[in-house]
DNA sequence: CTAAAACCTCACATCAATGTGAGAGGCAAG
DNA sequence: CTTGCCTCTCACATTGATGTGAGGTTTTAG
């Protein structure tokens, strides 16, 4: 399929296409014309890289990896998975900021809240029924 | 105490802490001279702001989020306390996304695995012991 | 064969948190 | 008062994923 398909199907853009095959994170054949063409693979391949970027990852991280994705050959296996298990620990890292990060909010919320309890009612003289979402 | 010392005991590069004044994040009287001035409340603070900020919150993000720090008073509170909450579901749904990618790693891991235990035996003639990590 | 649609490359723009350096002034101790 | 350290403002650089537009070629439908 030409990169227009590929793109319609996998949400990114055309210009995203064309960077993510630069940095080496998808490959292609050219036609004569020099048009870029993908198979389907492309299509999940597209989505994995997204998701980790999405996550945070690097391209070249990710371009790191890839010989994982295709070549299960000797060469650059190895570091391949051992890039992969980096980025793995990077993930897990992460994910224990973000819970930190949002035990400060939650905590920040709950004085919050107390401070407001504590001061005279406001104008509009409602109920200081302020909403208490957890997730 | 003067910004030097503030950067001393955050860790937070002088620079820096001048960057989140600009942006609201923190507050400062100035002396005669033009001297930044911080009290003893500016550490926790910048401590609150680096940890959201390592958390993906964006500065003008933090900076809306202040009255509910410093001022508990009507105004602005409520909008302060949205932001919260919105900066709240933002991080709940980023950690969605690192835990969803970690999962794509974590298949993607297996089945390289699989790969190479179907191929023959490499050089070096090693067992094919990969190490398996799970936090 | 022609026109429209899709594609190509090149290159500059953006955003946000930071770094860095220049040039000048403030402040404390000898 | 002078030396040395700290601070000030201004302003430009960087990184990485993306957007955008110009100008030109390929592919495809009619």
């Amino acid at each position: 399929m030409r990169i227009g398909e590929l793109s319609r199907r996998t949400g990114a853009s055309v210009r995203l296409l064309r960077y993510y095959e630069e940095k080496g994170l998808i490959g292609s054949t050219r036609s004569a014309g020099g048009q870029r063409h993908f198979t389907e693979d492309a299509v999940p391949r597209v989505e994995f890289v997204r998701r980790l970027l999405a996550a945070g990852a690097t391209s070249r991280a990710i371009a790191e990896m890839m010989p994982c994705f295709d070549t299960p050959l000797e060469e650059n296996f190895d570091s391949a998975m051992e890039r992969l298990a980096r980025e793995r620990l990077r993930i897990t890292s992460d994910i224990e900021d973000l819970l930190r990060a949002r035990k400060a909010l939650d905590a920040l919320m709950d004085t919050a809240r107390e401070h407001r309890a504590r001061l005279p009612r406001n104008q509009a003289g409602r109920p200081l029924d302020l909403p208490v979402h957890r997730t």
